[in-house]
DNA sequence: ACAATTAGTCAGACTCTCTGACTAATCTGA
DNA sequence: TCAGATTAGTCAGAGAGTCTGACTAATTGT
């Protein structure tokens, strides 16, 4: 069957990649992360982030997000500190074990990467990150 | 920041085709199936399937797929017959109102297509499509 | 200054998913 | 051939994840 959607072939790759990350997290240590956990750690910026704006890109309630985001900081993968513009706010922080957990993931992704560049060749790898990012403004919600 | 990795993008792709399938699929009046309840849905094959292998595919637990099954069958989208080649297997198969919601997801994806065709341009969608097809051995476990 | 909004929290219910223990049918090899 | 191992599915119970609703405190706008 040729005619698969491509949104489906995109799960197939998202997917292999959230499990290789996931595995490997386990494998060096950090076996304490749940999925649902690392789905919101993923999405943290350099610089902080609000729970509520956390919560909105992860499409979960503010509510859930806080759930995750309390046991992240409980097992030190997270902190939160006071927003200087806002004091209701709170900024949620990569921590230091975060900071590792990170780093591990990054290494995963990018064996991913040549893995796929190996595969499909360099041109084309480029083209395909190309396209997909072309394709951003139509599926990205903040973009 | 232009290094955004391609999984991630993907994911966004998936997501957005998602969250519109599942959002006009409840418009259509079908309002009573769940995200769970459509991933394992999504996956029936028009010649039935067991649970057993429902289950890898949609990479849970043959338990929780049977939660799932159970629903969807209790619905009316999804129906279970006797595996001829098997007594202990059932097939589980789209049934009639299963088959409706499939023709109107289908219709959600179509749409989708085009719009990202009309974006990229018919020569640039079709080489996406192709590159995520190039991918597929590296990244689908059941190819 | 005060009403409306926004950021976050707390409590409780419901959905989803898992592990473990089980039955029945099928397969395998001495 | 037939007894043990495997496979397909089920049942029960616990745990994780997610939601809605009600709330407090800080901020914004008029």
């Amino acid at each position: 069957m040729a005619d698969v959607h491509p949104a489906l072939l995109m799960y197939l790759g998202y997917r292999h990649t959230e499990n290789r990350v996931m595995a490997e997290l386990a494998e060096a240590g950090f076996d304490d992360v749940t999925l649902a956990q690392a789905r919101v750690f993923q999405r943290l910026a350099e610089d902080g982030i609000r729970l509520t704006d956390l919560a909105e890109q992860a499409q979960l309630t503010k509510q859930s997000t806080q759930f995750l985001v309390d046991q992240l900081e409980q097992a030190g993968y997270v902190e939160r500190r006071p927003d200087p513009s806002d004091a209701r706010a709170r900024l949620i922080c990569i921590a230091e074990r975060g900071r590792e957990a990170q780093l591990q993931a990054r290494q995963v992704e990018n064996a991913i990467r040549r893995e796929w560049t190996r595969h499909l060749g360099k041109e084309r790898m480029a083209l395909l990150t190309e396209l997909l990012q072309d394709l951003r403004p139509l599926v990205d919600p903040f973009e």
